[in-house]
DNA sequence: CCATCGTTGCATCCAGCTCGCAACAATCTG
DNA sequence: CAGATTGTTGCGAGCTGGATGCAACGATGG
């Protein structure tokens, strides 16, 4: 399907490789999708759809869905779950793992390096190649313990993770 | 807040001590609470709050929801989100790991132990305690390959991840 | 400049879950 | 055991995050 020159795994190399796969598949640039692609090419820190909304008021929030879909599809752009709540998104090719508490919600950005051999391992093993960028590692950090240590049991609507 | 006397990071017992846990905290035992305290007991596979609604239709969808998230409270049950889609619910203290391949849904249960020495480096490094039962690991098994080779590409409504 | 057809805005819908409230019922007290 | 107390339930409504149908729009090819 669409065996249009290009491989989706591997991230554009800038903005305007990134123009031509859409293109490249029968996609046209419109404003919304070049100004989107922009702003992930800032390499700002990783947004919600809401915040893309906000970013550009003008566009219609149907439309940012969409359009991040697309961005996704032609690997452009990836999306992570840091816990319950809105996907994030950013730039493909992250080279960080997310890894976040599930009491005060802190984030820890770690380098993908450190989870190498852990991956290795579990696909020399199970076969199964795993992505940790899609779902969050979540955890406790340091300051926060254990759960049912110091910490608000219940979530109350919009808490940090649970 | 509400000391009374267990830990709810270990889990229960057994069923009678389960009931104990939601009594001491001041709660009562209804016959919802019974039957789903009852359930879990039973170590069936992980269940969705749809699926528990229709293992008990007598019992109101909402009182579900409830009744779950009490019992999470109480440390007897845990749940896991295993991708997009409705969270699923297992009695607390479980011994495995959800790792799902986000093309096929393909779910396999590898044992806590294989991911001990990876969890206790990161600890060591990073003082995050993970727990990495909340949210599955997803990528891709060893029959889907990488994302993009022989893979659906867009989701359509409910799909297996993404 | 026209035809094509992918994209947008708008409105609407959906899943998964939460909440307010009055009726109910498990437990406590006398 | 009757009554008081208060946690729990069912019901309906509401909410968040996101998807979709459709007609109008507009980017691209010829």
């Amino acid at each position: 399907m669409t065996t249009t020159g290009f491989d989706p795994r591997v991230p554009p190399l800038d903005e305007a490789d990134a123009l031509a796969r859409l293109r490249a598949g029968g996609g046209r640039i419109t404003r919304s999708r070049r100004d989107l692609v922009a702003y992930f090419f800032a390499d700002g820190p990783a947004v919600t759809a809401e915040g893309l909304a906000a970013a550009f008021p003008t566009v219609d929030p149907a439309t940012i869905y969409r359009t991040v879909n697309a961005l996704e599809q032609a690997g452009i752009v990836e999306h992570t779950h840091l816990g319950h709540g809105p996907a994030t998104y950013r730039r493909a090719g992250a080279t960080t793992i997310p890894v976040v508490c599930e009491t005060c919600g802190a984030r820890l950005d770690l380098p993908r390096k450190e989870f190498d051999k852990f991956a290795a391992r579990l696909q020399a093993a199970h076969g199964f190649r795993i992505a940790l960028h899609h779902f969050a590692i979540t955890g406790s950090c340091e300051h926060c313990g254990a759960p049912g240590e110091n910490a608000p049991r219940r979530r109350s609507r919009r808490s940090a993770i649970s």
